[in-house]
DNA sequence: ATTTATTTTCTAGTATAGTAATATAAATAG
DNA sequence: CTATTTATATTACTATACTAGAAAATAAAT
């Protein structure tokens, strides 16, 4: 099966109470194009969207500029504005960046680990456990993305976390791909995210160290096949 | 010497061809910031500098959403925008990012690296020299950022190294704040570059390692220093 | 029928004016 | 002198208009 017509299938939520109008644009958009409804390549415009969503093009302008500064959006003045294609090449980066960020993390994790922040992580497991049961790949990943925050956060790093994730984006549009050919082992992951508690747990730096190394480099990408299915998706 | 009082002393230049109206206020208020022209807590606003600029409110409003997504702004609705204090948790997550993400480039820097790439090294190494012998330090942290980013880039991470740049503009901040206090020595850093280049070119890894250690520790910030020096401007 | 020139349309960038909401400062009343 | 009211300032947002540039459509020339 070959995906490459292009598509457009904008996907419209309510706005949230305390939401300010920007975000709501931002939010809306950015799912759109993680979720990829919106697929690589698809052309919006400001007008387009701020009337979908009936509001002004400030708000709508303001978000396109944010979603172009995290390459999710290609903003050609005068021409228009396309969703932006994966790139190949940024993916490999956020993937390096977090590998090397989360070696180093373990080894903060693995000596001084806050009692509170190891009591939610192991919630955040057992909820993922449920997830592996009912086979609910996106709850499991959500809570996968906010396992390793937890972490992060419990060693004094938020900004990296944040750093990371939004330089990740990408990796949820080709995750989403990845799952439409059935690439993932849900038992296996979670395994995976118990035996790094347990080594968070034990202090055991050693066994942190190695499933951090088995854990990223798991998640490899088999990017040529995805290029021939998905034309046109990636540079 | 203590420097408390706000001031406001906002530096004017010239549009350059090519430059769009939102990248031109962006720059000028950004580089205010960071040679301190604008105090940490000063207190700006769209109208103000779209009126001093001669510019519409518009990229002025989008300018400033920038910076204070940088954090280096911080917009309070219906009250104000202000020059964000230094935030020295954010100092020491940048620098903690920046050693860990050396570190491993060194690695690969160590293993291969382009001719071309050496070449620009050692250009880039005999104009810090001048800079030494002119005591000129803006000119020699320059040269420097350069060096590090042509490293990052002949490692094909480039994307990596504009992320460390941008969580590194506070940097910039203290370093002006520690050279008012004479904490560099000119001669010492150029030498550890010096040693740097001379670890990539023998393909030294050890050797390279042992200098991104001593070389990213070395620039220690006496922070409790400057706080007492210059009353208001972290947090 | 093909090529070239012109016109039209569309979009982002920018300018301008106005309102809403909120916070703060100033003025006023007790 | 203190509390209350009013005025002012600022950001967020709405709405509209204009400009500049690029692409598409159309007309004219070959």
């Amino acid at each position: 099966m070959i995906y490459g017509a292009m598509q457009m299938n904008f996907i419209i939520s309510d706005k949230l109470t305390q939401e300010s109008i920007r975000e709501y644009a931002y939010r809306l958009v950015s799912t759109n194009i993680l979720n990829l409804n919106l697929v690589p390549g698809t052309a919006l415009s400001e007008q387009d969207i701020s009337v979908q969503l009936n509001i002004s093009r400030t708000p709508v302008r303001e978000a396109f500029i944010r979603l172009a500064q995290e390459d999710l959006l290609d903003i050609l003045p005068q021409r228009g504005t396309y969703v932006a294609k994966i790139d190949l090449q940024q993916v490999a980066e956020a993937r390096f960046l977090r590998e090397v960020m989360e070696h180093a993390i373990i080894k903060i994790a693995c000596r001084d680990f806050p009692e509170d922040a190891l009591f939610n992580l192991k919630i955040c497991l057992k909820k993922q456990e449920n997830c592996v049961i009912k086979e609910d790949f996106d709850g499991f990943f959500d809570l996968d993305w906010s396992m390793h925050g937890i972490i992060f956060n419990a060693c004094n790093k938020s900004r990296i976390w944040q750093i990371i994730t939004q330089m990740s984006m990408n990796y949820s549009r080709v995750r989403i791909l990845n799952l439409k050919n059935g690439q993932y082992e849900l038992p296996k992951l979670f395994h995976q995210h118990k035996q790094l508690i347990d080594a968070i747990e034990t202090k055991d730096y050693g066994l942190g160290e190695k499933i951090i190394a088995i854990h990223i480099n798991k998640v490899i990408l088999d990017i040529e096949d995805l290029k021939k299915i998905y034309i046109g998706y990636f540079i």
